[in-house]
RNA sequence: GUGGCUGUAGCUCAGCUGGUAGAGCACUGGGUUGUGGUCCCAGGUGUCGGGGGUUCGAGUCCCCUCAGUCACCCCA
């Protein structure tokens, strides 16, 4: 008889949160759209080999099984998964059909995602993304590179949240540098480097030369390289300054180039080449990003994504794409966690229509009715109760405004303001119509 | 998934080395019998996260479990 509980890393926000949710992402949805992203919803499942074809990540996917599935087919669903980001499922429902889509083909998608991992602040198992991607035939030209941060920037400059700082690196470029270095294993190099912010650079000296097979120099070398960081492109100077000579670093050094400097144009500030950033090993092949969120750095980033070249490939058909996700969820937990993100009201209603008495709630509804034809989010008291307390429901509700019927008179109740009015033509202002999120 | 810390009213929190439920705000009713907020009075404010154990007796000690949080791992 204990009573239900939440479930571990599966949040469910109040109706006022709800609302603050729903406003960014429409306002993330707008932006999307405003560059000519298309909407695109997958199913919530995937095949496991699916999902499983690059990275190691098994032990995160959530497993769909029938409770009367019996013994015999192991009580599986053909190996279904919950999907655990919108990448995979995107590049699976692009060779499924490629033959219908125009190229390139740039698509919006925004839905749950699910993650077994140990939840804490800002990480959950069940969590909203806002993703775009851009797919190309065979070659993907680079502008693309230069293009998705600057709509995660235009959609996250949107929202009432801190300001942000997008940091971009290229995998190329420092495979370029470890190979120029002649590093023995340049993967593990990348990964020690990831981790430069949280252990600091004597440890990651250390995880260079244990792991990775570096000598002294060549660490000293990877450090270097790592803690160039500039908004501009002053960074290229730095790399060259380190001495290291090698095509595929110079390619990198490159594009890097040409998303910094656009950057630079359309987001002053905001974007920046940050070479320690490296991404989780799978499938990134070029374009690497990341977003810290002003005043909430320790808890990750809140919007990240990069190129990746071999994704979506079958047999000699090759889709290389580019793409970004946002994390709604993230975002906004930290934000309600620190009290920062607040809403005018937690019911979308800005008119109460009060009632006499009973036998006149037909009349009221017709007042209600004419004003929600015109977009006014209305509704009527729920009993004729004594008039103080009905304009003390709408108070405790933070709705603005009370109607009465007899007199015909509209009441601002925040300033007591009372004036007779017609609600074919009586408008509340702007800021009052819906909840406004600050 | 491994380990650490935390859990008392709707919220913020007290509660001494085991001895019988507390404050402020919020909430409900009334003072005010159809125009709220201030003020006054009266009051629910409680499975002490849940279960088990030790004890004459557990909010307090022990075990398990759930949730939150932190670190690792990984990442939105």
């Amino acid at each position: 008889m204990t009573r239900p509980a939440s479930i571990s890393g599966f949040p469910e926000w109040s109706p006022a949160q709800r609302m603050i949710e729903q406003q960014l992402l429409d306002r993330i949805r707008t932006s999307f759209e405003s560059y000519g992203f298309a909407p695109l919803e997958t199913r919530a499942v995937e095949p496991l080999d699916q999902l499983l074809r690059k990275g190691e990540t098994s032990k995160e996917v959530y497993l769909l099984r029938r409770l009367q599935a019996d013994g015999e087919d192991g009580g599986g669903d053909a190996g279904l998964g919950l999907h655990f980001d919108l990448t995979v499922p995107f590049a699976r429902y692009l060779l499924e059909n490629a033959g219908r889509l125009q190229f390139p083909f740039r698509r919006y998608q925004i839905q749950k995602s699910w993650r077994g991992e140990r939840p804490q602040e800002g990480r959950y198992r069940e969590f909203t993304q806002a993703d775009i991607d851009v797919v190309d035939r065979d070659e993907l030209p680079f502008h693309y590179d230069v293009e998705i941060p600057l709509v995660v920037i235009d959609a996250l400059g949107s929202l009432p949240i801190p300001p942000i700082r997008l940091q971009v690196n290229n995998r190329k470029l420092c495979e370029g540098f470890y190979r120029g270095l002649d590093i023995g294993d340049p993967e593990a190099a990348l990964r020690a480097v990831d981790k430069l912010d949280k252990i600091g650079p004597a440890k990651v000296a250390e995880l260079l030369t244990g792991t990775a097979g570096a000598s002294q120099a060549q660490a000293k070398a990877c450090l270097a390289l790592a803690e160039i960081s500039a908004p501009d492109e002053s960074f290229a100077e730095a790399v060259h300054a380190l001495g290291v000579k090698d095509p595929l670093l110079d390619e990198g050094l490159a594009e890097l180039v040409r998303v910094v400097e656009a950057g630079r144009e359309h987001a002053p500030g905001v974007l920046v080449a940050d070479l320690r950033i490296a991404r989780g090993l799978d499938y990134y092949t070029g374009t690497v990003y990341e977003t810290q969120l002003t005043g909430f750095e320790r808890y990750g980033s809140v919007c990240s994504g990069g190129r990746y070249d071999n994704l979506a490939t079958s047999g000699t058909d090759r889709f290389p794409g580019v793409g970004i996700s946002i994390g709604v969820t993230r975002i906004l937990g930290l934000l309600f966690g620190a009290g920062t993100l607040s809403i005018s009201r937690p019911v979308p209603t800005c008119v109460l229509v009060a009632l006499p008495d009973e036998d006149s709630r037909p009349a009221c509804d017709r007042i209600a009715a004419t004003l929600r034809r015109r977009g006014i989010p209305t509704e009527v008291a729920p009993s004729a109760a004594k008039y103080g307390r009905q304009i003390r429901f709408a108070q405790r509700r933070g709705i603005p405004y009370v109607w009465f019927p007899d007199g015909g008179e509209v009441r601002d109740i925040r300033s007591g303001e009372q004036a007779t009015a017609d609600p074919q033509t009586w408008q509340p202002p702007e800021a009052d119509r819906y909840p406004t999120i600050s």
